[in-house]
DNA sequence: GAGTGTGAATGTATTCACAGCA
DNA sequence: TGCTGTGAATACATTCACACTC
């Protein structure tokens, strides 16, 4: 039975499988322990991630590289292109709007919006800047569905309250603030502050944890 | 009893619930409930993370925000400065040193590597850049413990072992592959396109549940 | 009475272990 | 024999519910 409900961290894995299996040139045939040893994980994760999906192996070979990279981009939504409207092309914006592997990898930033008067009616690295009143009407003409927001904390909450009627159904939050989505909506933090502050907390609990030990 | 074991995601919450705090100026007190509504959790949630860490709460009136605050920033250790170190000074890398929200909670990007000679030896934002080849020297020097990676991904994985031999003992990846750290060192990964795959598999996800359920 | 601190119950994810097939 | 697919067991995280304190 494929029908086990699969968990969204089997997502974050499948893509990780994926980049693996696009580099394969030669190999037709790689197994679910080959494959986990490239991403850091064990080979009973691997198969059980992908049993969520179908059967896709064969018993005793291992899995076909050009099939289960066809049917994984299937299952992420990746053998399309993805169209993306940015809010706030400021600094962290605009590198954003540069960076090339999200063009490689089939999301595309089309239309940016912010409310500083300077930019708006440029192109910035060759995409449009308008105002962000304008995103409803500017999204819903270009059937948007995805939104990416990296504004200052404090016009963040407005951004995906924006975004939201607009119709986008999921959102990349880069603001460091928490912040609120209807449940229909995919919302994704990338708050990177957030990040360094666990990376802060682990340093001090480890040296704690190491003094703990040494202890008794 | 304070000794249950405290999970990661603990962590997660404190830095939000730290933000609200810091903003709070005029009431002394706040309750779990209250706290909880900011960052849109449940106030049993609140209590629990809270309560891993220690009893920092008055029964029947709530928590003193200025003790909590301070309690917060002790666990977290954000009490102090963290000086951080760059590897890969291109658009993003450029785009983090100039990010004033990591200075304002006390991180500090003091140095960069790149391998492109037009930067070496000159400042970028204010950081000066070095080669990679003097990770080690300098980061032990400077007794660095921080490291952020923003390299093209066929260079991440260098980077990381780079650091983690100078004694770096977390590291913020953000090239988009799979890299690997020993497991004294934390690594966090800050993968973008990975985030978006995640956006696009739930909302091709999403589009199937509900036709399943209208079927059904 | 209002609100914390925390066991117990539930839900979710990971790991184990092995039957069964090529 | 080698490797998949997958129940069962375990570990981990969240939610519930309430005794207890100020």
């Amino acid at each position: 039975m494929t029908g086990n409900k699969s968990p969204e961290s089997a997502a974050i894995r499948l893509s990780l499988y994926l980049r693996h299996l696009r580099k394969m040139k030669k190999e037709r045939v790689i197994s679910s322990e080959e494959l986990a040893r490239f991403i850091g994980t064990s080979g009973a994760r691997v198969r059980k991630d992908l049993c969520y999906f179908g059967q896709f192996g064969t018993t005793g070979k291992g899995y076909l590289v050009r099939e289960l990279q066809e049917e994984i981009s299937k299952i992420l939504g990746l053998n399309r292109v993805w169209d993306i409207a940015l809010v706030g092309v400021g600094k962290l914006g605009s590198a954003l709007l540069g960076y090339d592997g999200f063009r490689k990898s089939g999301f595309n930033i089309r239309i940016g919006f912010d409310v500083k008067s300077n930019i708006i009616g440029k192109k910035i690295v060759g995409v449009p800047v308008y105002h962000p009143y304008q995103i409803p009407k500017m999204i819903r003409e270009r059937k948007i569905r995805m939104g990416i927001v990296a504004v200052p904390a404090k016009a963040a909450q407005e951004s995906i309250d924006l975004f939201v009627i607009s119709g986008v159904e999921a959102i990349l939050n880069f603001s460091p603030i928490a912040v609120v989505a209807p449940s229909y909506v995919k919302l994704m933090q990338a708050d990177l502050t957030n990040q360094l502050e666990i990376m802060s907390y682990s340093i001090i609990n480890k040296a704690k944890k190491e003094t703990q030990t040494r202890i008794s």
